[in-house]
DNA sequence: TATGAATGAGGCTTCATTCAT
DNA sequence: AATGAATGAAGCCTCATTCAT
């Protein structure tokens, strides 16, 4: 997503070449490709437009890429990786079971919502039947700490005696993604037809809270006061 | 555009049944268009293939509908109606709030279910950012009484005591949908991040319930035994 | 999707036996163009194709090439000259003009069809209007020895008052070529529209015998027995 | 091959409308494109080059052959067809069995001599390993007549006593067309080895006629005087 | 109302080759 | 002697759309 700074190679000493620098090249083709395949759809998409972005020639993205599915594919993998990693700043082992379950909810929405982008290849990648997250042996193991965490929480919560017994955690997750994900990928068409009440700075800051309101009396074993 | 008097209905020729029958062309080529827009998206989908699987010619494409976008226009369109005109078998008037709430949320989340097709041309309408729906007067009308069905049970729950105050219809249909949209536009990736469990047979029903159960939930003055 | 070609993931690993060899390397990049060029023909084959199967990488054969030309020209003159040295095995002196004549045939004949590679070539070669035989003074040089010992042949059946006069050597080679090639060459189209039975061992079996009977008849002064 | 002149559909009427003459179109395009692919090779022809060449444009050939492959082996299918038909102008039947013969021989030289175009594109084909003319219904049918005509002459010559027994008509036919296929397919690099005397008016003259001797030696019971 | 023929613009991809190290 | 990165030109093919009948 930013690839703007240097190659993150690691090596530290590879000051600005601008030439030979097959990282930075691969990470700005990326970062352009993310943008304009969340734009337009991969169909949608042209490749022309793509390199003509890039600051190199379109012939690179087949040298990196292969073709325009391999690039798809790429651009996929590298936008679940970055939104994984923004995920690892939260801590919440230190909170409360029901106040951590509220900052997981809000932090998930404002992530989601702040990640269009990403929101939106995931709307493409179903349209396409998960076609390419299928081929990626990659993602499927970023995921797996997103329920581990949701258990965690509400294990605690259970052993407290604050939440109810018999809930999946995966159950969850699902629930705080459908609210957090629909809220930014139906919004065009949410406002069109019922009014934009709800997307506003104001309406957002609201829905936030209803939403984690909303998930801890889901999980809650009594109606919080 | 009407022209069924001079049609031999009834018996004897089936010599082309089908021809001079516009209304019947329009309809065939709008069942064939939903299905490849909603599978392949707008940009994906083919005009040839879509030609080719009705069961009259290209050149009736253009002539019926002028170009692709006028084609996909007309096809959102048809969509919503053909959905909004499923929703009407509801009848929840003589329902206690709980209940009708509680059947509103399964009825949706099972209508949602059976109409993949039109999810998906949902997300496609999103992922062009609401272009098409803008230009279409006849939608936004047909969406009014989504909200004011919910507005009904809400009143009469919270009058009873039943739900609390200061919840927008708005929103509660807001959580509806996206939990019952989600549920099939996200199924893709969702399964094959974190298994395919929420999406058989049984899975399926737990969510419905559970849904239902939050929503009411979210609602509620008190949590339900 | 898997660009063999142009993937950059190719560490380059193989450690250095082969280094520092260059007369290997060059005759490695020979035999590898031979089968490529031969099996697709001069446009049809890829450098990217021929690197990836030779143990050096692409660059070599632009540093010892020059380009595909050069590379094509020079696998084409080591066809040659591998053929010619092969028929040097041949040792007709001191038979009789008869049996040295069919010999001489069935050698041909044999020698061709265990080195599809280079009638193939040869076909190759034709096609390109013999572009690169032309600038070969190297082959022309080869050929030479080809009609005398045809010669020899022929004219110690004439004194011998076993071959008729007039004919000119190179007819003889040109018919026995002709035979020889046609077999290899042609055999795939052949068979598909006449059937198989040729190509089969026996079949080769009796061809072989039968072509250095027509040889010998159309040289001899009466019939054979 | 030629097809420059008005549509071949038959109807007479329709004089040149110069537009909408699909038979015209298709006949054009496989007109150029077999000057093209005998002259390049399939790789080495360049679809645009063809459709330069021809009166329509580029896009036609994909809307009548599909794409390169497809117009390759119609190429392929017309070319054996007019080579085919072109031999049925032969009537050898009143011909006594060795005149036949000879006639034979010496019309099919010529005739290859006279479609080098026919002959570069056969070789094109055994290049490609016969995958078009597998492919193929067609082609197979139009060849079985060639070994019927050279039977007929051949059981002639046996019962006449002329020819010798147990030679498979499919044999003689072997050798007839590897020598007439030969003296085409071959002359570019033959002729730069060993000379081109073989290949001017006259060494052709020779040549055919020695080739016909040849064949009727082959066959015949006694040599000829 | 209907259809097969025709099309220009533009899409994706591949090629042989050179550069910088 | 050897290599991975980079490239411009050109290749094949597809698209939505219009024409002529």
């Amino acid at each position: 997503m930013d690839s703007q700074q240097d190659s993150p190679t690691g090596k530290g000493s590879q000051r600005a070449r601008w030439k030979q620098d097959p990282e930075g090249v691969r990470s700005n083709i990326l970062a352009v490709a993310l943008k304009e395949f969340s734009e337009h759809g991969l169909s949608g998409s042209r490749i022309d437009e793509i390199a003509a972005k890039t600051r190199t020639s379109k012939r690179m993205i087949y040298y990196y890429f292969g073709d325009k599915d391999g690039l798809f594919q790429k651009v996929l993998e590298e936008a679940y990786r970055h939104v994984r990693d923004g995920e690892k700043e939260l801590h919440l082992e230190d909170l409360a079971p029901v106040d951590a379950l509220r900052q997981l909810v809000e932090f998930t929405f404002e992530h989601h919502r702040r990640n269009p982008d990403f929101i939106r290849l995931v709307m493409i990648e179903n349209i396409h039947n998960g076609d390419y997250l299928r081929k990626s042996e990659l993602i499927r193991s970023l995921n797996q700490t997103a329920i581990s965490r949701i258990e965690a929480i509400y294990n605690k919560g259970v052993e407290a005696g604050l939440f109810r017994k018999g809930i999946l955690p995966v159950a969850i997750h699902w629930q705080i993604s459908a609210l957090s994900f629909f809220n930014v990928s139906n919004r065009m068409t949410f406002s069109q037809l019922f009014g934009g009440d709800l997307f506003d700075e104001k309406g957002q800051d609201q829905l936030r809270r209803q939403i984690a309101d909303s998930i801890i009396r889901f999980v809650s074993s009594e109606t919080p006061a």
